[in-house]
Order: structure tokens, then sequence, then C-alpha cells
DNA sequence: ACGCGGACTAAGCGCTCGCTCACCTTGGGC
DNA sequence: GCCCAAGGTGAGCGAGCGCTTAGTCCGCGT
């Protein structure tokens, strides 16, 4: 594995851009804690323990415990859209397109399930800047699967009634795979990539 | 108006049950002040402050904080499983029931997305004892739209390649609606039922 | 008229939070 | 051999937390 890594919980953690080495260990330790018990229920004192180091070492690589969250949501929402933008402009036809990009994006979230959480729901703790920002790369990954979707209506593959409220219902049905994904469950993640892209498929009416 | 209230945010909020009065005043700031910053971003200050009385008087109608966001889960809950419950049991063909209990379950997510966020999204604040009981109230929710899914294959209507997977992201889909619907948006809560019903019964490939 | 009990408040307790500061350790350049 | 910057620690500050306690207020039965 060159530029990803095992957590403990077994999922891919591509944060091999964070350095140095204990930006990075602090960084996945808050991951964790800010998935199990929320931004605000978690203590900079947990972070610290769980990356082995002592609770003042936090703030030697982060100025602020929210600049730790900022940077998780930041490196998360540039994952998805690149997921998104990747499949939304890979070659075949628009159906294919598109399931190939709720397969993946389905992919994404259940298997890295901890990031996910933290990427999609401990949004609201930003402040007002870090937020906007955050919010921009979400408009993102709405016109890369709008894009599609209008695609296939272009080519006379699809039939939508609303094209904006079903771009948001397939990225609403994908994002809360990470609230409910879990890793003891029934399902593999490319299992529900698959369950998932079908539902799809048939929301947009490809014939 | 009767049973239902409105809140500041002109929604409509059926805690009529709850007495005396300043125990559900006390109930209502709760719920406001959950949805906005999150359970443990809320302060009692903050709940006590909304509902016009000192931090003290909390502590007159609930044992903790906890019980308070225990009280409005398990209030929210039963108000989720009568819904469906209601659109399940009545008459009409499978997909009319099934359209039926989407479309008003999307709409109570929609129009109380106050308290649908609280509901849905602050569960793991709870305790073990009290999120037991609730996950119980989630499985009758599950088992409604299971039902009438199989109701729709037994009798051939629908064409449904995973009923569990697909019962879970009918669910998935409506529960998220509390997470993106905004009041100021550019749908109506009956705008987004409706779309979401037509939505689902593409995924069950009703005929 | 009066006592009583439930509703409510002002004050504050013990604790933990995010964060800081003075100091310590280590390794590479000269 | 010595120095110094970078990276780390232990102790602890001020603030705000959930919750408690002692006491006040007020409507009501008698």
């Amino acid at each position: 594995m060159s530029t990803a890594e095992e957590t403990a919980g077994g999922e891919v953690a591509p944060w091999g851009e964070v350095t140095p080495d204990a930006a990075r260990r602090l960084l996945m330790a808050a991951v964790e804690a800010f998935a199990e018990r929320g931004y605000h229920a978690t203590t900079t004192r947990d972070i610290a323990g769980r990356a082995g180091m002592s609770p003042a070492a936090l703030y030697i690589h982060y100025k602020t415990k929210e600049e730790l969250l900022h940077r998780i949501s930041r490196i998360g929402h540039e994952k998805a859209v690149d997921i998104l933008r990747t499949a939304a402009r890979g070659e075949g036809t628009p159906a294919e397109r598109l399931a190939d990009a709720v397969s993946s994006f389905v992919r994404w979230h259940a298997g890295g399930r901890t990031t996910a959480r933290v990427v999609q729901y401990e949004l609201d703790s930003l402040g007002p800047d870090a937020r906007a920002e955050i919010l921009a790369l979400r408009r993102q990954c709405d016109a890369e699967v709008r894009g599609i979707i209008e695609d296939g209506i272009a080519v006379g593959d699809f039939d939508v009634l609303d094209v904006k409220g079903t771009t948001l219902a397939v990225l609403s049905l994908c994002i809360d795979v990470a609230r409910w994904f879990n890793v003891h469950g029934p399902w593999t993640p490319d299992e529900v990539g698959a369950l998932y892209a079908d539902l799809v498929l048939r929301m947009v009416g490809v014939k």
C-alpha cells in the first residue's frame, strides 16, 4: 500500500498527503473520535491520547480543534468530488457513467464510513468561513451528478420528471449510507454499491 | 388548531400531550436548540433561556438534559411509526399504499424538519438503555415499509431484487430529507413528498 | 385569615473543557 | 563539543458546563 493506510477499523484512509507524521496521526485520531462521538462531544485530550501524545502536542500542529475538523472536511470533500468527477467524465453511456458514479461514491461512504461520517455530518460545527468553502465543494458534487443525468435525458436514455430534485435524491441516498452502514452488517461496500447503482438507474427511468 | 401548535419556525409541532405547560415549553425549546446546534453543543442554560425560565427550572420537570432528548426522541419515533402504520394498513394497492407512506413520511420530515432532525440524527447521544428502546421503534418503521413491499411482490406488482436492501434505501431516502430540507428552498413539503413517492415507485419497479 | 405544597429563582459547587506557557529533549551543522 | 531550532511534555489558567441547594413566591382548600 503506497498512499493509503489501514486504520484500526480496517478502513482505507488516504491521508498520505498530511505531513509530518505526528500531524497525520493526530488527524486520523480526530477522524475516529469525531465519527464515534461527534465533534462537540470529542475532547482535545481524547484526540491527543488516541495519537499517543500529550494534550498540548495537538497545538503544535493545529491552531484549534476546529482546524482539525476543517482539514478533515476539506480533504474528504475533495476526494468525494474527485470520485464523482472521474465517473462523470469517463467513457460509456450516461447509464454506465451514472451507475459507475453511484457505486464508487457508495463504496467510499460504506468502506470509509468513519471518515465519511465526519465529512458529511459534522459540517455544521464549522465556522461560517470554513463552512462556505466546504459548501462550494458540495455544489461541485451536485453539478457532476446533474451533468450525467442531463446527458442521459439529452440522448433520450433517461426519463426524469425533476432533474434538480432527482439529483438531490440520488446524492442524498448515497450520502446517508455513511449513517447506517455497519461493517458487521449483512453487506459489503461492493454489494451496497451494486444495489444502489441498480436503484438509481430505476429512479432515472433508464430504458 | 386543536392538538398541534405553531413554533417560531412555522412548523406543526404536536406536543399537546406534554404537560404541564412549562414542561412543554422547555421541551419545544430543547427541540429547537438541539436541531440548531446539536445535543452536545446545546447548554441547559440555552434551553431554559429559550423557554423564558431560569436554568434551575429545567430540573423540576426533567431529571437530566438527556431525559429531554429521550422524551423528544420517543414521541417523535412513535409519531413516525404511526404515520407509516396508518399508510401501510390503509386501503388500496401496494403501490398506492407505498406512495402514501413515502409521501406522508417525507412531508413529516420536511414540514417538521426541526423535530425530525433531532429525532433522526441525535440518537447516538442517548445512553444505552434509551437508545435500545428507540431502536426497537425504528425496527417497527422498517417492518411496516417492508410489509408493503412484500405485499407488492406477492401480488406481482413490484419487481425488487433485494427486499431488505430496498426497504433500507427507501427509509434512508426519506429520513435524509430532514438533513437537507430548507424551508426557504425551492420546494414545499408536499412537493418533495410527491417527488419522492414517484422515485420510490420507480425503485420498486412498479408496473 | 392562614398554612401548605408545588413552581420557580439566585447563587454557586465541583468538574472538565479548550488552550497556554515554561521548560525539557533530541539531532544535525560547524 | 556546542548550540539552536523543532517537537514534545506537565502543570495549570479562565471559562463554562450540568446540576444542586436554600429560599421565595403564589394559588388554593379550609
